[in-house]
DNA sequence: GCGACAG
DNA sequence: ATCTTGTCGC
């Protein structure tokens, strides 16, 4: 699939600002979203000490969850890793990864915060917005907000809340075992996005797409 | 000014 | 993220 370029990758995290204050007021965080056929899962890795960016994407059918197509693309880092500006560092290596693809993905499933960001715009929602693809943040630890301690069981969650504003949520996702933070990424609510990470979700704590994409992009 | 801080 | 040994549980 084609991307079209909407800025150049700056360098530091004070150039970025802006073109995060920008981008944001195009995220969109109500359902604008078509049948999902095809949910792709990205994750990124860095190899050789981390001079070097690898960003992995799988493709699987929904909700069968079977594997369809994967791609994987290299670029030299150039971005160190600041808290509230990870997209700089990966998604310029994703969309490259993107690009090879065939299949074009109805839902993207990404490993980082969505809207659950202090300027509410994490690395799903630079993706989503860039790729113009719905996107959900699926987030193994948090970034900011804060939210009540959640029942046991799977699939129940709790409302993930900063500077009193809904961001995301806390959703257990296996019983007993510490939360995943999920957030709208772009042309997905909070609600709908909860939804599909269970659905993705199958025997372990993370979403089948995550988990694949990880192996891809880790692995060699 | 002092901590917190996705991957 | 990456490095990296042992340990716990099914």
């Amino acid at each position: 699939m084609k991307i079209n370029q909407r800025h150049d990758w700056p360098l530091t995290a004070e150039e970025a600002i802006p073109i995060q204050q920008q981008l944001a007021k195009e995220v969109i965080t109500s359902d604008e979203l078509g049948t999902v056929q095809y949910v792709a899962g990205v994750d990124v890795g860095f190899p050789e000490s981390g001079s070097i960016t690898r960003a992995a994407v799988v493709v699987l059918s929904f909700p069968d969850l079977q594997l369809k197509e994967q791609a994987i693309a290299y670029r030299p880092t150039t971005f160190p890793y600041v808290p509230g500006f990870l997209s700089f560092r990966e998604v310029p290596t994703v969309l490259d990864a993107l690009e090879k693809l065939t299949i074009i993905p109805d839902l993207i499933l990404c490993d980082g915060q969505g809207i659950a960001h202090p300027r509410r715009f994490g690395i799903a929602c630079h993706l989503g917005v860039l790729a113009d693809i719905p996107t959900i943040g699926v987030a193994k630890s948090l970034l900011v907000g804060k939210h009540e301690e959640l029942p046991l069981e799977r699939g129940t969650w709790k409302p993930l809340v900063h500077r009193r504003e809904t961001i995301g949520a806390a959703l257990r996702t296996r019983m007993g075992v510490k939360p995943v933070y999920v957030s709208s990424g772009h042309r997905v609510s909070l609600l709908t996005a909860i939804d599909y990470v269970m659905r993705c979700t199958t025997k372990y704590k993370l979403p089948e797409t995550t988990r694949l994409a990880d192996k891809l992009a880790s692995n060699r």
